[in-house]
DNA sequence: CATTTGTATAATTATTTACTTATATAATAT
DNA sequence: ATATTATATAAGTAAATAATTATACAAATG
C-alpha cells in the first residue's frame, strides 16, 4: 500500500459521524466499550465494528479489563489524523462501574 | 448539518485515492479538468464526478476559461482539511495547451 | 447555423458500507 | 461446571460509492 492509499485508508476511518464521537468521546482518556453504545445510540455490535475499524487504522489502541475492553486514543498519530482530533470538541460520557 | 456530520463529509469527500490524488497535483496551482484523465487513469465522466465531490465539500474551486474548467485548492481551509494536503506530495502533472 | 471539443449528467452495475438480529467466545461469579 | 456478562463474529439487508457507457450541454470555430 502507498502513501496515498494508506493516507486514504485512514481517512477513511475518520470520515463517518459516529466514528468521530468515537474519537470526541476518548479525547478526554480511556472508555469502557460498553459506554459507547448510549452515546451512539447503535447496537453494541455496531459499536464492537466502528471500533474495529478505528483500531486497524491504528488511531485507537485496545486494553482488556477483566471481560470488558477499554479504548484510548493511540498516542502517537499522523499530524493529519491529529488534527482532526483537535478540532474535535470532547464528549463526556457516563462512565459505567467497570 | 452539525459539526460532526460537517466534518465527515469533508473528511469523506477526500477518503479516496484518487481524489487525494486531484487534491495532490492541484498543490502546484490551477491544472486543466482534461489534465486529470492521464494522471488518474479512469474515464472522463468519473473524473468529473471525483471534482465535483471535491468541489461540493467546498475544498477546491472551479474556474470557467472558455470551453475548458479549471480547478484550484480552496485559499481557505479547515486546519484539519489544511494539514491533509500538506502531507501530500506535488504531483506533476503534463500541461494540456488550454 | 452546423461541427467540434471539453465537460456534465443519466443510467447502470459491482462493490463497499453501516446497520440489524442471532449466535459465538471469553472472563468472571456462583 | 454452570450461569452471567461483555464483547466479537456471522449472516443478511438497505443504502452509498465509484466506476462504466451513452448522451446532453455549452463554448468556440468554420
Amino acid at each position: 500500500m502507498n502513501n496515498i492509499e494508506l493516507m486514504a485508508k485512514q481517512l477513511k476511518a475518520v470520515s463517518d459521524p459516529n466514528r468521530l464521537k468515537l474519537l470526541a468521546c476518548l479525547k478526554k482518556g480511556e472508555v469502557c466499550a460498553c459506554d459507547f453504545v448510549d452515546v451512539l445510540n447503535i447496537s453494541q455490535p455496531a459499536v464492537s465494528q466502528q471500533l474495529k475499524k478505528l483500531k486497524e487504522a491504528g488511531i485507537i489502541v485496545e486494553r482488556p479489563v477483566g471481560t470488558w475492553k477499554h479504548y484510548r486514543l493511540n498516542e502517537m498519530q499522523p499530524p493529519y489524523i491529529q488534527a482532526i482530533i483537535n478540532q474535535l470538541e470532547e464528549i463526556s460520557i457516563i462512565k459505567c462501574d467497570c
